[in-house]
DNA sequence: TGTACATCAGTGAACGCGCGTTCACTGATGTAC
DNA sequence: TGTACATCAGTGAACGCGCGTTCACTGATGTAC
């Protein structure tokens, strides 16, 4: 009654806090009032479904990291650099909101079954796989699919932050990020070969 | 009413392409049955819940994977040489029966959440990070954390299969074997690059 | 300052609906004689 | 061969339940005078 962005903000928060625990489908908007400290109707002051409250925080969350991915990718630095600071950045993110990076882990498939289409500048994966076909049209990266590379370096930091929730990897992404940035380099076979000649 | 192993390879393979096209928890047992051809009462006769129809599908498919895994990794060869096959397995499976892989890629994380724990030998994940932690410690790949590097690999093959799902990879994975199996010998970092080189 | 009023976040009871599941029943099949 | 019976996969109507959502209402707050 008194903080409309409070409570706002604390549906957001408990919501996101059970999509994650039990999964999204598993989650009632009586789950989500009891968390947050109020009724359910109450949800209905400020989205006008639930499923418009999973959108937003999906569709929010998704356009953060392209946005923070699109940043990293328009420096004026050479393709390596640029690939390097992208992985950090979402190495740093996992660390920042790990709730928010595993809710669009775990959500991905049923998000992109539903949601209305992100632009794609905030699009992480449209955002890598331009930078990436732009760096072998370059001839920065040598020949091959671009949206295979893009695959593999996406895979290797998701799947990292898929064993790190299933507690298969201890630390944080953001204590890997060396490990992580050497094997995402590896996959691009460039500097090395490059270098060597 | 009459012939009881087709109704119920029937409800099978009808639920899992329901599941691959709208998401496990978008499907009611009426869908299923519409589907099969049968009524929503006859799933009864062969499980004694749609959780248990769900959880038999994806313990089984996981568990072929696993087994199919570990037979690539039993061989009488050196790491790289069952690295290769293992991965060339996993291609080739995506291309026998794709509604399966895709049913499993979907939903490994609402699975993994209930799903009663597959033997470690059935579990496609354990199976590689044994091979990779057995090869690490034999001296056959570089020292560093087993962990990360299997997630890699996973992640390589996941999500190309990812992207193929989508239509942003247009082939299957048997048709990118050689390509996958390339990059994920990038990431392992070995002797690889001095025995092609 | 005190009083009256408008605003609107939040309430609580109620709704219809589709869900998973149950159960008495059906009827085609295989078997016994 | 024909008849009687047991089996059991599959049926169809019905169930209770929890779901998302609605709506008339409440009451604390800020504002006007």
């Amino acid at each position: 009654m008194r903080n409309a962005p409070d409570t706002r903000a604390r549906i957001r928060r408990e919501a996101l806090a059970l999509f994650v625990a039990r999964g999204v489908d598993a989650v009632s908007v009586r789950d989500i009032a009891a968390a947050a400290g109020c009724t359910p109707s109450s949800l209905y002051t400020h989205w006008p479904s639930l499923a418009a409250l999973i959108g937003e925080l999906f569709a929010e969350g998704y356009a953060a990291y392209g946005r923070a991915l699109a940043e990293a990718a328009a420096r004026p630095l050479p393709f390596l650099a640029r690939l390097e600071a992208m992985i950090r950045r979402i190495c740093a993110l996992h660390a920042e909101d790990r709730i928010l990076f595993e809710f669009l882990l775990l959500s991905q498939h049923r998000a992109l079954h539903a949601a209305p289409p992100v632009e794609p500048d905030a699009n992480p994966i449209e955002v890598l796989h331009r930078t990436v076909a732009a760096a072998i049209a370059a001839g920065e990266l040598p020949p091959g699919d671009p949206a295979l590379l893009t695959a593999a370096l996406v895979g290797v930091v998701v799947q990292a932050a898929t064993f790190a929730h299933y507690g298969r990897i201890a630390r944080g992404l953001d204590a890997m990020a060396d490990e992580i940035v050497a094997l995402c380099l590896r996959l691009t076979a460039a500097q090395h070969e490059g270098a060597r000649r």
